[in-house]
DNA sequence: CCGTTTGCATTGCAGTTGCAACGTAAACTG
DNA sequence: CAGTTTACGTTGCAACTGCAATGCAAACGG
């Protein structure tokens, strides 16, 4: 039997189930035998994949990373050519606030790793890259709002991205905590857009994000 | 010696024990005895007020709101006889951000605690009314601004209260995870209220929070 | 002045933790 | 077919965990 196995996809397997754990009892439940046993495996095979417990966090931080970047790419790609800067911005962010028991639980594991991060400085190298592609990102479709005069140019757009970007975590950091409903999350986001960009066209208002079938990533 | 002892005195020197461990090592180094040896008391006594772990982590969280809170109400104390709603959202607003050592450690903490009541629902009930009550004040000011005018009436006060908040907490996020430094977020919340409230009097902009004198809180 | 209460300190215990060590069986290498 | 490597499973251990139990001295109530 041995000999024959995909290294990467072991891990992610046991990620996954690290992921699970955290998802329901938070990061302080994350032990090699939990892991072990919600994946159903040894805790023998565990240490086998894992040399040690940092390695399995901070690889099971990366797979949260990708599945966040994997999210976006998925919902973007859905909304097919080149759509306006608006409805990318509006699709993305919605895509990365935990609306659904999906979302949520991913969500719940982001929260703990982004306090976890925050006590040991050296992990969230990765993080700050993608931050910073994002807020590029982000910064450049507001320009090109801007340009096609859709926009209100009197903000920066880099300013207006960082504020952007904070709004949407900040909504997701209070959406896990239950401090109010989906709804009141979203309208907060649309009203940021319309400040940003101007108000949107009749058709794109409170249009949901498109639905997306079920998969098991 | 025994019995003149202040009850909540001590209860509040062990939860700042445990938040200055918190805010080292994170919530997961919390343990009866490193919280113990951190205040530089024996365990027995942590046991003594309280009952269990739990009861302790409820009490700390406590602690940090209401830490919180006597952090904005000063700063809104040291603004004078009533200042207008933009100089009164900055103060506040700046005031909760993690722009210093001292107030990053909070944060950590508070992050940390964050992710803890993700996974316990039933810790967080006390945060969601501080939440409704922030919110409900912030859309107040953003009424009392458009009512004298320096306001765009076309932004609901509602939901610029919720993308308000919200951009504090991200930002508050990733400053603590080091994403961009101090200057990036005052800028970008700054941006935030000259979108919400038109640009800033020119005396205002850039300025700084007053000093604040060290204290042993 | 004596019993009760209060405020702590010490000890002990069962359970859990990360991790090293060892064992073993299957595949690959020569 | 011998030997090495890979892929695990099992066992064990020292350290730590929350917590119960016990002890004890000081203040207070009677």
């Amino acid at each position: 039997m041995p000999k024959r196995v995909d290294h990467q996809e072991r891990r992610k397997l046991i990620a996954d189930a690290l992921m699970r754990v955290a998802a329901e009892r938070g990061l302080e439940a994350v032990s090699l035998r939990h892991v072990a046993a919600e994946a159903e495996v040894s805790s023998g095979m565990v240490q086998h994949y894992f040399r040690t417990k940092d390695e399995m966090m901070t690889f099971a931080l990366s797979v949260v990373r990708e599945r966040g970047e994997a999210r976006v790419t998925r919902a973007v790609a859905a909304l097919g050519e080149d759509p306006s800067p608006r409805t990318l911005l509006r699709t993305m962010l919605a895509e990365l606030l935990p609306l659904d028991e999906a979302r949520r639980a991913d969500g719940r594991v982001a929260l703990a790793f982004l306090a976890y991060t925050a006590v040991r400085p050296a992990v969230a190298a990765g993080l700050h890259r993608e931050t910073a592609e994002l807020l590029a990102f982000i910064a450049g479709q507001i320009r090109a709002a801007q340009a096609a005069g859709a926009a209100e140019t009197r903000v920066d757009p880099d300013r207006a991205a960082v504020a952007l970007l904070a709004v949407m975590e900040g909504l997701g950091v209070y959406l896990l905590g239950g401090h109010y409903p989906p709804e009141t999350a979203l309208g907060a986001l649309d009203a940021q857009l319309d400040l940003l960009l101007g108000p949107a066209p009749p058709a794109q208002r409170g249009r949901a994000v498109p639905p997306r079938r079920p998969s098991k990533p």
